[in-house]
RNA sequence: GGCCCGUUCGUCUAGGGGUUAGGACGCCAGGUUUUCAUCCUGGUAACAGGGGUUCGAUUCCCCUACGGGCUACCA
């Protein structure tokens, strides 16, 4: 039997998540949930100064939100917490100090200064500056002084970090599941440093640490990670660790220009790239989207079934997903079709659930408005029958059913041009008789008396429906007209004919 | 600059030594709706370039170009 499955999404509390982060962490949930493993979140705090507050509630907000729920992280500890590193300090000094006397780490006293120094002389000499083999012997470090004089710079008290000792002349084979082989030669890495001088280890060694000892069976992670996977690979032989399975997800790029997707295109592009709303930042919760088209979305934006199918819930995809079918380039960030999705699953919303926070906005535009909105929870549910096929988000309702609610008291000008002809008021007053004479106000009983009267009088239905849709809507718009008159009612369908022929005849003359 | 990764319609992608290179979004047209939208049908549109290998390459190899990432005591 193989090693149970676990894996981890592993977050900076450094600001709110962005839709990328998300897409890592639903990879890693469906990869979990696809082989019965764990999906597991862990707070990687190691820098200090980059902590921002709330951040870390955010990620589980939204995390939340989506639907990718973890089995084990801050606040459900499993045994293998806990899950922030910065309660895990006390872990990883051990294990660099067990690094330093295996020979495979070191100690290095260099000052900032003296290291940008360096950077900036090679750079201007027009080589790179790598701290390694290549010149570790020239700088200050233990390596390169006595064991005395080490001794003396610890005991005092001097500010120091640990690095790792990268080998010389190796080539090492690196496995990706993604990507396949990938062959590094280990003279182009550096001595990173292991252990900070503020006593927190760096994403590194910590990372390498947790995920060992949380049984961690496979990293999945963003591509920018791919740079540091010798050296994480470089880490787990140092411990004699069997190193976890690896792969690299494609990143996500700006819907144009250059470059990866970044928290400020948001803004300038005019689509949210955060789950949640992060201060002035609107979220996709709150644009109006649902999480099953986000999920759907992402899960489409790097991999693929296989299949023509577009349409995945969050379950679909546990069933599905492979990390084999996963793209290796980059993918564009594409807003419309979020905008598809969000229109489709819409229609699939509970009509009851729609109605409760439709009445509830007609509520707000009644009070910030100051007019009359006369709402009945079954009329309000027959509309949103009627018009939630047009709406992409729940916010379209009000601008798709406006007249449902509010006579017009305009009429577009345009089609009144177009539609109003002599004998159009006539025509209309004519249609307003008929209404009154109904006594079953509904749809089909509308339909065909107007339909029998048109017929019966010779008349085209084009020189009275268009009109009468004007009238009654205000526009050439809205979904079938009799079905209209139905909600609003008799009267209030006959007082909008009448109106509107005192109005456009008045404005004619 | 150095290192690594990538490149199929505008976008997300399928495919793979011989295919009419398939689907979705978008866009366009027609149909439905005597309205608008939805919806349905159809259309537009792609293998980055150059060398190999091969009877035959979009598919395999190399080079170039382009794109991307990394190059911190950040993750």
């Amino acid at each position: 039997m193989s090693k149970k499955c676990r894996v981890r999404f592993a977050p900076s509390p450094t600001g709110p998540l962005h839709i990328g982060g998300v897409r890592t962490a639903l990879f890693n949930y469906l990869y979990a949930k696809k082989h019965g493993g764990d999906f597991i979140l862990r707070i990687e705090d190691t820098d200090q100064n980059r902590y921002v507050e709330g951040a870390e509630e955010y990620i589980i907000n939204s995390l939340n939100w989506c639907g990718i729920t973890f089995d084990e992280g801050p606040g459900k500890d499993k045994g293998f917490g806990p899950y922030r590193q910065s309660e895990r300090k006390h872990l990883y000094r051990q294990y660099a100090d067990e690094l330093i006397s295996k020979g495979k780490a070191y100690y290095a006293f260099d000052t900032q200064e003296e290291l940008n120094f360096h950077r900036k002389d090679h750079e201007e000499k027009g080589k790179t500056f790598i701290y390694n083999w290549h010149n570790r012997l020239k700088l200050t470090n233990s390596l390169s002084l006595s064991k005395e004089e080490t001794q003396t710079r610890l005991n005092s008290n001097a500010d120091y970090v640990i690095r790792f000792l990268s080998p010389k002349d190796e080539t090492i084979k690196l496995q990706d599941t993604i990507r396949g082989e990938i062959t590094i030669d280990t003279n182009i890495l550096d001595d990173k440093v292991l252990f900070k001088s503020d006593g927190m280890p760096t994403y590194h060694l910590a990372n390498i640490i947790d995920d060992h000892l949380m049984q961690i069976s496979h990293i999945i992670r963003g591509e920018e990670w791919l740079p540091s996977l010798a050296l994480h690979q470089l880490l787990y032989d140092a411990f004699g660790w069997q190193a976890p399975e690896f792969a690299h997800l494609p990143l996500i790029m700006k819907p144009t220009g250059k470059g990866k997707l970044s928290k400020r295109d948001g803004e300038k592009l005019g689509f949210p790239v955060f789950p949640l709303s992060w201060g002035a930042s609107v979220g996709y919760k709150e644009a109006g989207y649902y999480p099953e088209a986000v999920i759907n979305f992402l899960a489409l934006l790097g991999w693929n079934p296989g299949t023509e199918q577009e349409l995945f819930s969050l379950q679909e995809l546990s069933a599905v997903f492979s990390l084999e079918r996963v793209h290796k380039g980059g993918a564009r960030f594409d807003p419309d079709k979020t905008k598809w999705y969000n229109h489709h699953y819409l229609q699939q919303q509970d009509e009851d659930e729609l109605t409760k926070r439709f009445l509830s906005k007609l509520k707000t535009i009644a009070a910030t408005s100051n007019t009359e909105i006369d709402a009945e929870f079954n009329d309000v549910k027959k509309i949103v029958q009627l018009i939630k096929e047009r709406a992409t988000f729940e916010a379209d309702f009000w601008e798709l059913s406006d007249f449902f609610f509010i006579a017009p008291t305009a009429y577009d000008e345009k089609a009144t041009k177009k539609q109003w002809k002599e004998d159009t008021a006539d025509i209309l007053n004519q249609v307003a008789s008929i209404l009154d004479n109904m006594d079953d106000f509904e749809a089909e009983i509308i339909s065909h008396g107007v339909k029998d009267w048109i017929g019966n009088e010779g008349l085209s239905f084009g020189k009275v429906m268009p009109p009468l849709r004007l009238v009654i809507v205000g526009a050439m718009k809205g979904p079938d007209l009799f079905q209209i008159m139905a909600l609003i009612g008799k009267n209030a369908s006959i007082e909008r004919i009448k109106r509107a022929i005192t109005t456009i005849t008045d404005s004619n003359i």
